[in-house]
DNA sequence: AATGTAAATGTAAACGATTACATTGACTGG
DNA sequence: CCAGTCAATGTAATCGTTTACATTTACATT
């Protein structure tokens, strides 16, 4: 069922037809009936991949996400889905698992024409790579970000994030902080830790390295940190962890120790996961504006999109830093 | 940067470049030499949806998920991804939120020619609509289904998988059990009701509905639940939750009304998340071999593909309840 | 009546690949 | 030396659309 069939039922001509799927104007009352009724009749639709080859466009976005195991990235997505969908695109999701070749492969479709454009949630690309890339196709990045990268990107300012988050534990009169961070080389990680350093040696506390320590984001891996975290003297007594599946992960080790978090050491987490206001003790985090994230990733993209050569915009959204049980210590 | 291109350079006609791309056998060494220098040299990239408008095919296959934020789908994924990607297919990822508009959107893809196949998570459309859609497209399911359905579908023996939970409950001596359901119409919660009842009725225990109530899946919902079910007269001594993140509500409550799970009332959830063996108590569940429905669900789907008449094949895999803190009363 | 204008429709060339079929030329065997 | 074979390559049709341009027709203007 092609638009031919539809042509030779309604005895006119493709052009014709074409005109009345795209809703053109001058095509008579009478013949856009007579069409439409042929299309119902032999139950036409229209072929897009034909449609997009001779378009050049496919009016498709590729989301790329590290994992689909992080529920952080739900909200994200309904932003973009539904800024995508006032704007008339559609949006198709990829799933990395963090493996770069899977990201190479996703992101033909860029090169290969079967999106127009795409937004990362998190890259493994080399900075040669993400420029080449960005620099020929509609590409940007959400959350995270590559140094020095030439592209447009959104994310929350994460360095000041964690800063205020420490000064907030200095401001109680902790001397001694400990952070759990991450080993994905992302850009917020580092970001963060550089964060927690700053407030440090801005309040004259001595900065060092031992108490900062990498995890793979799994709790476990928490439990463990935590656990060589208190063995160190002094121990701390208060914690950052750059999320709150990392500060379940740490408050477990203290219950399990017969600590509590909130009452003997303070934590906050990073992310606002669902679990985060649900855990007990529930969890103080630093909350990104998820939705908003999406919907300007979108903007981003779509400013490509129509122009390849529009300037790189670099976009900071405020965070907001939820204080609950895990930080009511009075200390 | 078209095929065209690179036959001017290399000195053939366009049909030998394709040759070569495609691998094709008869293209001397020399020639071979020549075009590939010539595609490295102007840096082409063959276009994709001119490829799959002359091959009629994509090689790619859509996943619809009903939602982002259940880390549920993770695992499946992963073996949709593997098994898909041996069999040369990409796998592309949608949403619905729950709206059988946005499924309908997307499902679009399979009509327009733009994947393959399609493996649904969670469906929202009528039986007529699967019908028609299975039965022109290679269209299965995965984890749920709908009743009468003529298409492929993998899950587990849902019935079953209550029932046995229900049964286990009742061996310890419960005689008053609550369940705690969901109201998104799905398969599986109709079934694991069905289950839960036939235990009950087998063991002559009366079957009260009241007993059993309908959540949105989320945790405060469980709550809820939870407090109107320790009001009935008798209260439950037993508690089964269709999914974790309501087993963790029911215990939330609980602690808040200083009860224990696994101590006053023992509780056996759905899904086996990441979060059930990290919560205090670690929650039993019910466990679905999620990376085995991914595979299995990918191979229905190219079975479709490769002949849509193909008979369609309803497969059961097998589940586990795993046993922890929250069903450890001695009662 | 001749001419111009505009609305409605048709014709045919793209879009970028694959592939059936045709052609070329070198080589073989009788 | 000629017919036949086969490997290597080219020509052109095709996939299903959109759209620039051409054509037709009706009507208004002079």
């Amino acid at each position: 069922m092609t638009i031919k069939d539809v042509a030779k039922v309604a005895g006119v001509s493709i052009a014709t037809v074409s005109r009345v799927i795209n809703k053109d104007t001058s095509v008579s009352p009478v013949t856009t009936k007579k069409v439409k009724k042929a299309i119902k009749e032999i139950n036409y639709i229209p072929n897009t991949v034909g449609r997009n080859l001779r378009k050049s466009k496919s009016e498709m976005i590729l989301v790329m996400l590290p994992t689909l195991s992080n529920p952080f990235y739900s909200k994200i997505l309904k932003g973009i889905e539904e800024r995508a969908t006032e704007q008339g695109y559609g949006v198709l999701i990829s799933v990395t698992h963090h493996d770069v070749k899977v990201e190479r492969k996703y992101l033909k479709m860029l090169t290969t024409k079967q999106v127009d454009g795409a937004i990362s949630l998190f890259s493994k690309l080399s900075l040669q790579e993400i420029n080449d890339l960005a620099s020929n196709y509609p590409f940007v990045q959400c959350c995270e970000y590559t140094e020095d990268a030439k592209l447009s990107y959104v994310m929350i300012d994460n360095q000041n994030a964690a800063y205020e988050a420490t000064q907030y534990f200095i401001k109680k009169g902790h001397q001694c902080i400990g952070m759990i961070s991450g080993s994905f080389y992302a850009s917020s990680e580092k970001l963060r830790e550089q964060g927690y350093k700053n407030a440090l040696i801005e309040a004259g506390i001595d900065y060092d390295p031992t108490y900062i320590m990498k995890s793979n984001y799994k709790p476990e891996s928490a439990m463990e940190i935590c656990q060589t975290l208190l063995q160190l003297d002094p121990a701390p007594t208060a914690l950052i962890a750059v999320s709150d599946t990392l500060a379940i992960g740490a408050i477990k080790y203290l219950k399990s120790i017969g600590m509590e978090a909130g009452v003997d050491i303070e934590i906050i987490g990073f992310d606002n996961a669902s679990i985060a206001s649900l855990y007990e003790p529930s969890i103080s985090t630093v909350a990104q504006p998820r939705y908003d994230l999406g919907t300007t990733s979108v903007e981003l993209v779509i400013e490509k999109i129509n122009n390849l050569h529009s300037v790189n915009k670099k976009i900071i959204l405020p965070h907001e830093i939820l204080f609950r049980e895990s930080t009511t210590s009075k200390k």
